[in-house]
DNA sequence: CGGAGCATTGAATTGCATCAAGGCACGTGG
DNA sequence: CCACGTGCCTTGATGCAATTCAATGCTCCG
């Protein structure tokens, strides 16, 4: 078993679980959890279906989580960001399909230990609760993003989600690195692969923002954008 | 303060808390609950933005959760059930508008002695927890069908939801009684009015339903409506 | 052996025809 | 009277296909 560091990085990125604990709380998890590694991108935590028996915890890169649909296509969830958990299942299996975007690190939680673990630690247990009761919070900010008709509308939302990434935007230059592909933003907002490009071609037309390539964008326009996404 | 009888309603709906607590549990509960009555449809229990300080539990009757986008339309996030809790918030300001969808009885657990009993009983707490975690997956769930581009398997969705409502579904009959609105539908499945209308039009054409009355929908088949919605 | 230039592959973008949902108006029914 | 349904036209996203672009690998030559 390696020794574990819970918590790295730089950036205070949102509602970072690790950054709540106390030592002790900390030591006890390390205590159980495993530091899993993938170095590349496209690379699989687990499946949709497989017996779920535990939680993760990324710390470092990014991955997806998608399900699968009947008719061939995935819908992609959620792109989760460093201090986010991810492990959710229904009967013993998981619901979710979870690839690295880019080179991750996760900490491995086993189920059965983390569940004594809460209950054993009520104030543990609250962080945890917190932690799901945000990312239901989240999961509606969503499902707004999704109500909107707008391409453009959807694609501004989804570019404002990294303004908190310290991984991928850069405040001073105000430039997103996208780790995914046009498809992958295409299944996340339900659009096409080909909208997505129009949509940020009409962007560029508009003066929101300019793309210094197909993975950088920068955002010219921060207002603009703010004014056309929901919330 | 009024007795409360924490549960009701016959039917053995989802996940419903109420019914997996201990006596002790349930006493403890009652003791800071206070129930609510909402005699008629379209009376508001709280608004998006008011200062949070309960959470609530359905216990009888239905409400909707919506958002107002800054379009001017408003989203309506979910349409809740009995066993359902609510009360989301973010920054101690409630983050939806919630309405009575018909004649509601709630509780109202004031957030501060809900609290000190979550912190003291970590078993009580492990309920809750699993409750928001059941949330999460439903709102995964509706993510999913927003995905989807067709009105006609946004809308089987949505009438498959009713299959477990005791109080909404007669399964001898397999009539579903629809106590909101078209234009309620239309933004719960981000559609128009007009939309819902006329794909409920082509679903009785193609035989799936039939409609006994506005409000009053015959579902003729079954299997093909759940062919239609995805999972 | 090393490097310049070309070939190959996959992703991203763009044009064009098509189609489904939106918007408006009007009619109907409880 | 208000909610629901439907016809007609508009709008905007989709699907397909062609083109551009980037990255990588390969060959051939110095």
């Amino acid at each position: 078993m390696p020794s574990i560091s819970f918590s790295r990085t730089g950036g205070g990125e949102r509602n970072r679980l690790d950054r709540l604990l106390t030592p002790k709380q900390r030591a006890r998890l390390e205590g159980i959890a495993s530091a899993l590694t993938y170095p590349a991108r496209n690379l699989t935590v687990y499946r949709e279906g497989q017996d779920a028996n535990a939680l993760y915890f990324l710390n470092f890169g990014m991955v997806e989580l998608a399900c699968q649909k009947q008719d061939g296509n995935r819908q992609i969830v959620s792109f989760l960001h460093p201090g986010d958990l991810f492990g959710l299942f229904e009967h013993e299996r998981y619901v979710n399909t979870v690839r690295t975007l880019a080179p991750t690190e996760v900490f491995r939680l086993p189920l059965a230990e983390l569940r004594r673990l809460l209950v054993e630690d009520a104030q543990l247990q609250l962080l945890f609760l917190t932690k799901a009761v945000h990312d239901l919070r989240r999961a509606q900010r969503q499902i707004s993003v999704l109500g909107q008709r707008d391409a453009l509308q959807r694609l501004a939302s989804f570019l404002l989600e990294f303004l908190y990434s310290s991984q991928f935007y850069d405040p001073d230059t105000r430039v997103v690195t996208l780790p995914m592909s046009r498809s992958d933003i295409a299944d996340y907002l339900a659009l096409t692969q080909e909208s997505v490009s129009r949509a940020l071609a009409r962007m560029e037309a508009e003066g929101l923002i300019r793309r210094r390539s197909a993975k950088l964008i920068h955002l010219q326009n921060l207002r603009g954008l703010m004014t056309l996404a929901a919330f």
